[in-house]
DNA sequence: AAGTATTATGTTATACTATAACAATTAAAA
DNA sequence: TTTTAATTGTTATAGTATAACATAATACTT
C-alpha cells in the first residue's frame, strides 16, 4: 500500500485491493445483500467486480465497455450476446450504492468501492490529480461539519457531497 | 431574509439580492477586475447580473436561454440577433469563476454568487431541496477539514467540493 | 492612425453523462 | 402452475459540457 501517515483510523485508500480482497469482499456483499433480503444478481456482482478491481474511479462508461468486453469472450457465440446499454449500468450502479457497497464521486463523476460497507455513513474523499488514488476518510472533521450544519445552522442534511482534490502525499 | 439563527458570520444566503445590491455588486465586481487587468466585458457583465438576480441556483442552459431572450427583446431587428450557444456561457461561467466572482455547485450542476468575492476560498454548501435556497458557509469545520488533509494526510487540496443537501431550517 | 497581436465571442459539431419509457425475461410468491 | 413482482434489455432522448475553428473586438506597437 502507501506509507502516508495514518493519524486516522477512518482513512483509507480505496483501491488496490488483491484478488484474494475481491474475493472476499464480494462474499461479503453477498452475505449483505442475503441478510438485507435484497438480490445480489449476476450482473450486480460484476459491476461491482469491476468497480473492486479497478485501481482508479471508474466512469459508468467505462463499466460498459468493459462489461460488453467480458460477454463478448465469455460468450461462444458472438453473435447472441447482449448489448450493454447505459441503463443497465448504472441500475447496477443505484443498486450498489443504495447498499452502501460503493461510492459515487460527483466532481469526477466516476465510482468507488466503499471501504467499510455499511449503514449509510458520509465521508469525504481525497482525490489525487496525479495519481488518480482516493481515499476514503470518515474521520473527526467530516462528522463536525455534519453537527455544525444541523445543530449549529438548524440544517438537515440528507446527503453530502465532499471531494477534496490535489495531490496526495505520494505524489509529492 | 431570513430567521435562520447564524451563529457563524461567514453563513450567508446566497440569493435575494435586492436591485440596489446587484447594482452595488456589478460595480465591485467591475472595480475588482479593473483591479485585476481583466476585462469584465458586457457579455460577462450581463450573466453575472443573471446569476445575481436568480433566487437559486441557476444551470447553464438556463442562462443560456435568458441571454437569447434579451437579446431579442433588447434588438429591434430580429433578424441580426445573434444565437447564444454553450460555449459563450460557458466561458463566461468559467471567468466568473476564475475572479471568485461565482460558486459552481457540482452535485446540482448549477451555479450560484460568491457571497463574498474575493481570492479563491473554500466554502461549503447548504442546499435546501425543498426551497432551493443556497447557504454558503466558509467557517471553522470547513477549515479544520483543510488542516486535516494538509496536515494530518499530508494532501495537498487544489480544488474542493463541499455540498450539503437537505432541509434548511425554514423548511421544516 | 495603421497595422499587428491578443483576447473575446460566434459558430458548428460533437463528446460525455444520465434517464424515460416500454418490452422481454427471470425469479419469487401464491 | 399461475400469478405477481423484480430485474434486465432495448430504444430513444435529455442534460451537461467541450473541441475546433471562424469572426469580431480590443489592446498594443510603431
Amino acid at each position: 500500500m502507501s506509507d502516508i501517515p495514518s493519524p486516522c483510523e477512518h482513512l483509507h485508500d480505496v483501491h488496490y485491493f488483491t484478488a484474494k480482497d475481491v474475493h472476499k469482499r464480494l462474499n461479503a456483499a453477498k452475505e449483505q445483500c442475503r441478510a438485507n433480503g435484497v438480490r445480489f444478481t449476476p450482473l450486480r456482482q460484476q459491476i461491482y467486480e469491476l468497480v473492486l478491481q479497478a485501481n482508479k474511479p471508474v466512469g459508468a462508461y467505462d463499466l460498459i465497455t468493459q462489461l460488453q468486453q467480458k460477454r463478448l469472450s465469455a460468450e461462444g457465440d458472438k453473435d447472441t450476446v447482449k448489448n450493454v446499454a447505459p441503463p443497465t449500468v448504472y441500475r447496477s450502479l443505484e443498486f450498489l450504492l443504495d447498499e452502501g457497497l460503493i461510492h459515487q464521486l460527483t466532481s469526477i463523476n466516476a465510482y468507488v468501492p466503499c471501504c467499510h460497507p455499511r449503514a449509510q455513513h458520509t465521508a469525504a474523499f481525497l482525490i489525487c490529480e496525479d495519481c488518480q488514488r482516493v481515499q476514503e476518510c470518515s474521520s473527526l472533521p467530516v462528522q463536525e461539519m455534519m453537527s455544525f450544519a444541523q445543530q449549529d445552522v438548524g440544517f438537515i442534511v440528507a446527503r453530502s457531497v465532499i471531494e477534496l482534490s490535489g495531490r496526495c502525499h505520494a505524489c509529492q
